[in-house]
DNA sequence: GAGAAATGTGGAAACAGTTCCACATTTCTC
DNA sequence: GAGAAATGTGGAACTGTTTCCACATTTCTC
């Protein structure tokens, strides 16, 4: 593969005029552009990004950590966050993590080796001590001390549905989630902000009765059996706000497999947009977070941290996706 | 940051002899290696990769282009092929093409620039004149003169589903699909192979008045209006194979909405699996591609390229995937 | 038309590793 | 115990760029 040697000696002048060439930088008469232009043409020359990076310092990769990019939300946001970093010559190297630290820990790794640059970090993991703060590093939905953070405004979303299903005439209220991780480690995520509203907004206007169900994560999936049990120890429920989409879906199919029909005698609000590929049968009416809106915001940090500004945490609005099922 | 120089200073060895150590190869006294993995953890050494690749000329990353992750079966084939690569030591760094010809050449280029290994190419366009055969490339569902190919058994799989559909006691038969992409770029992609197994079958055994439908593809999302048009000209169909689970969708959506009940008047079976990550109501009767399969395919060719042996195209197995539309 | 400013150019250091090679020391082998 | 083989080590070249700096030439400015 020809190198910039090459081509300076081709052309007849120092490898310092061909980089100028290459990089529009600095004084080169005319001429001189042109006929290392020229010889940059005729033997195909590339410049090596491996070398580039090697004396620039970097190398406009970014990591994205993520549990999951088949689940809808999180592959949307993977997609919006592509796009966007794109636009501005950022790359994007992805790691499903399937929660696993240990996977976490190699891409976290990659700061310290420079292989990426920066980190997108999308993780219930208690990662703090593993994160190089002093390399670009954005967390989304999780806040750890130091690390510029981006969230939807779950608590706003939580408020939003209780609201919903009260102008909707519902009576009876429960919140499904899965949001504590069990007792091995009792991680206090910022999807409990969606809890936290609904409950908080119902409780303020005197309802104190609010069923608050809890039931393990299982890589997104919710088991059927599981639901199913919950669900029958409460038949006034009349009005439920579920943590995401999947979870919704798990409460709509088992209420409508006891009987419960959905939204005659129960109204079901998920979390995430209510988007599916093959939409087929209902829609989950939902509480949406734009990906786009999420990758934007996230992607602006990253960019600022490149141009050595200043950043800051962003929460970003959510929105009322109507549906069939409330 | 710690180079190795700092290491073999620190340690009083030669940088050979840390290189030694860091990379376990060539000859390294025991005492010598103590002495100089005690340095690296004392000042926090982390070999730069960006270096080692320079002198490596390699870095281990591989690009995935492909039209758009967000579409549920391509997902999920970014998600095991990203797993298979992290689990041979190769990372991966997503392109979604959007099926846009000039950022699938951006990518296509850092093959040249060094920026990545190898490239696993998913795309409709007609990019043969920019791939650098010289240069570690997978295809899928795509066939490019010289370059490894993989795909699953579209023409068996179309096969198949004209089987189902006999046995299920199917009189007249439809194909929907949108694999001629108009005339602006008539591709005929593999895909194709899927209305032709199907196709041919029936023929093969006297049925002869198959309806084929085209439509033009809009990122695959599939216009109920437009399969509404399509559908109600054809009202004595009753066996109806689509060319996605995404097409599938439509035309049930459609042929409910019409007053036909699926599967009792019309059995549709769909391509890619059936999966939906949120699903309520029917699951979709599919022909399944294993995203699995693919993926360690595709993976075992990267991995070949790396270690320098021979590669050869492979095509995967499909199989039934039973569900409430057939 | 002289001195200053702007323009133009190439050599060499720096980036941070790997590896070849020469040479030194230790361990075998008979 | 001598020669061969195995083990151990460091210097230096090499990977392909960018950029600082020194120096040369051209163009301004009064």
């Amino acid at each position: 593969m020809a190198n910039i040697k090459d081509v300076a000696l081709k052309a007849g002048v120092g490898i310092a005029t061909v980089s100028r060439v290459i990089n529009n930088s600095g004084y080169v008469k005319r001429e001189t552009r042109e006929k290392v232009e020229k010889v940059i043409k005729e033997i195909d020359y590339v410049p090596n990004e491996i070398a580039r990076s090697m004396t620039l310092q970097q190398n406009n990769i970014v990591a994205f950590i993520l549990p999951n990019s088949t689940h809808l939300f999180f592959g949307e946001l993977l997609y919006f966050v592509e796009a966007e970093l794109f636009e501005h010559g950022y790359k994007l190297m992805i790691c499903n993590s399937s929660e696993q630290i240990a996977k976490e820990i190699v891409y976290l790794e990659m700061l310290k080796n420079n292989r990426v640059d920066a980190v997108i970090l999308l993780t219930n993991n208690d990662v703090d001590s593993l994160i190089d703060k002093s390399k670009p590093v954005v967390s989304f939905d999780r806040r750890f001390e130091g690390v510029p953070f981006v969230a939807s405004d779950n608590y706003g979303g939580g408020e939003m549905a209780a609201k919903k299903l009260l102008e909707l005439g519902c009576k009876k209220f429960m919140f499904i989630g899965d949001d504590a991780q069990g007792d091995a480690s009792p991680v206090i995520t910022e999807v409990t902000n969606r809890r936290l509203g609904f409950n908080n907004y119902l409780n303020s206007i005197g309802i104190n009765d609010v069923i608050n169900i809890e039931y393990p994560l299982g890589d997104y999936i919710v088991s059927a059996e599981y639901v199913h049990g919950l669900l029958k120890n409460y038949s006034d429920v009349d009005g439920i706000f579920a943590i995401s989409d999947a979870a919704a879906a798990a409460v709509i199919r088992e209420l409508e497999h006891t009987g419960k029909r959905v939204p005659e005698d129960v109204k079901v609000i998920g979390f995430d947009g209510g988007r599916s590929f093959l939409n087929l049968g209902k829609k989950i009416t939902s509480i949406g977070q734009s990906p786009e809106l999420i990758a934007e915001a996230i992607c602006s940090i990253i960019v600022s941290y490149y141009n050595k500004e200043a950043v800051e945490d962003k929460i970003i609005p959510v929105f009322f996706e109507p549906g069939d099922t409330a």
